[in-house]
DNA sequence: TCGCCTGTTCGGTATTGCGGAACTGCGTTC
DNA sequence: GAACGCAGTTCCGCAATACCGAACAGGCGA
């Protein structure tokens, strides 16, 4: 383990997380490393266009590299690529936002994004991160780790982020237990009042979990309305099959048995 | 300057550029580093979730904790979010696509994306880079940046990426001038064929170039038809106007000459 | 004007990363 | 089906390299 290539990272990670500028004392008593040596790390990173410097303020803020490169994953990233016609049918046939995930750690990372086909303003979602629980595409993929992997998820930490966030690993456990029956996910209001979501789980050729693909809308369209939701449901379900076979996933794989 | 942190981000951008799946072999001959040692960066960049590994072939590839990189990256850039308004006003007014860039470099970065109001299949560009030379954004930054910096772009590499591609630094500089002296520069499929661009640059409190904003589409739409052309150049300018003076450019700096 | 806070530079120390050589496991070839 | 070759991986000794204490420079506020 490369200890300066960790500490570049911890800088990187916390000038994402704890504010958009930082001064090099700051980071330095932050990350528990000596002043002169951040600053070795954040020349390195400026040199490549990973961290640019306030030219006011002699602070340090993240540089369009990390854009660049960024982009560069989401063109690795199969998942995404071959989702893109799949979401997009999804979207006109649902009449809803469509996002496609994978996992990053206990977090779930939008890797693409297809708009609401009558849509008013809409923000862009992609690299976006919600936390597993809080999300149907979380739950969705979750339900289909190895055991050990489920467990240590269930584990670790469980934020709440509405008053409606379900933090309580039993009552989780149950949850994916149900999504492993149905072959979908729901989310009622987790990660943020009046949204919820419907996702099913995407798998590749190796038969493992690479992500998810759902729905995402207001309670009222996407929950509420009874029929609507198995509608939806039912068409979730599908493109993630037909996405799943795209990328090589066999019958007698999990998801043909969901 | 850290040498295994100039090593580690080399081995990302080789990832990037090179091809989706690299081996340890084959990066380590690229960047002219020992094997055992681009091992060491990998397993660092693995642990960081900057890069993971094929389970099949071994290989590796760029990892998501990029994306949330970059996606932290836009969230820092103040010109993106306060261009996001301004973006749509300008999308919906002209009928076409609107892109927010800044300079990276020699490539112009797409930090927003608008996308056209009635539109088809549109491809997100957020994060794409271009060639300054080519693209009206690029030559509209250009146009403003301190004469030493623009005398390095125009004697650096200007790479032909279509028949209309301008590649000679006089005939360039001459389109720079005129650029400065309408406030608007143009891009006549120079970088893609069928597609056209009108751009304005932006300016921040400082009074220097931050970026440009303009409208990308079909040049039938945005250049052959005269009265078109005019009339979304005269709005592309205005919205560059009113995003620079959000952003603290006062008057008497560049951007109020033009 | 002074003091205190930045970001920055310097150079010695030993930690740390580096790479040659050897190992392992897979796919291919004969 | 055994032998080869090439991949990713591990080990270990050397010394190059990154780290940090201390001192410098520049700006802001008091």
């Amino acid at each position: 383990m490369v200890q300066s290539v960790h500490r570049a990272v911890r800088v990187l990670r916390e000038l994402a997380t704890a504010g958009p500028r930082l001064g090099v004392t700051e980071l330095a008593e932050r990350i528990g490393v000596a002043k002169p040596t951040v600053h070795a790390l954040l020349r390195t990173l400026e040199s490549e266009g990973l961290v640019r410097q306030d030219r006011e303020t002699g602070k340090y803020l993240l540089g369009p590299g990390l854009l660049q490169l960024g982009n560069a994953y989401l063109d690795t990233q199969e998942l995404r690529t071959r989702s893109v016609t799949w979401a997009d049918a999804l979207a006109s046939r649902t009449g809803e936002a469509v996002w496609v995930a994978v996992l990053a750690d206990d977090h779930v990372l939008v890797v693409h994004h297809a708009f609401r086909p009558e849509g008013a303003v809409q923000i862009l979602e992609v690299g976006a991160t919600i936390p597993w629980h809080t999300c149907a595409l979380g739950k969705a993929i979750v339900a289909f780790l190895p055991e050990e992997r489920q467990a240590a998820l269930l584990g670790g930490e469980l934020p709440r982020l509405t008053g409606r966030s379900v933090a309580d690993p039993a009552a989780l456990a149950e949850q994916l237990e149900q999504v492993r029956g149905i072959g979908y996910a729901l989310e009622d209001q987790e990660s943020a009042l009046g949204d919820a979501g419907i996702a099913s789980p995407v798998f590749d050729r190796s038969g493992e979990v690479v992500g998810a693909i759902g729905v995402v809308g207001p309670v009222e369209h996407v929950l509420t309305d009874e029929t609507a939701r198995r509608k939806h449901a039912v068409a979730v379900r599908e493109v993630a099959r037909n996405l799943s076979r795209e990328l090589g996933a066999g019958r007698g794989t999990a998801w043909s048995e969901a």
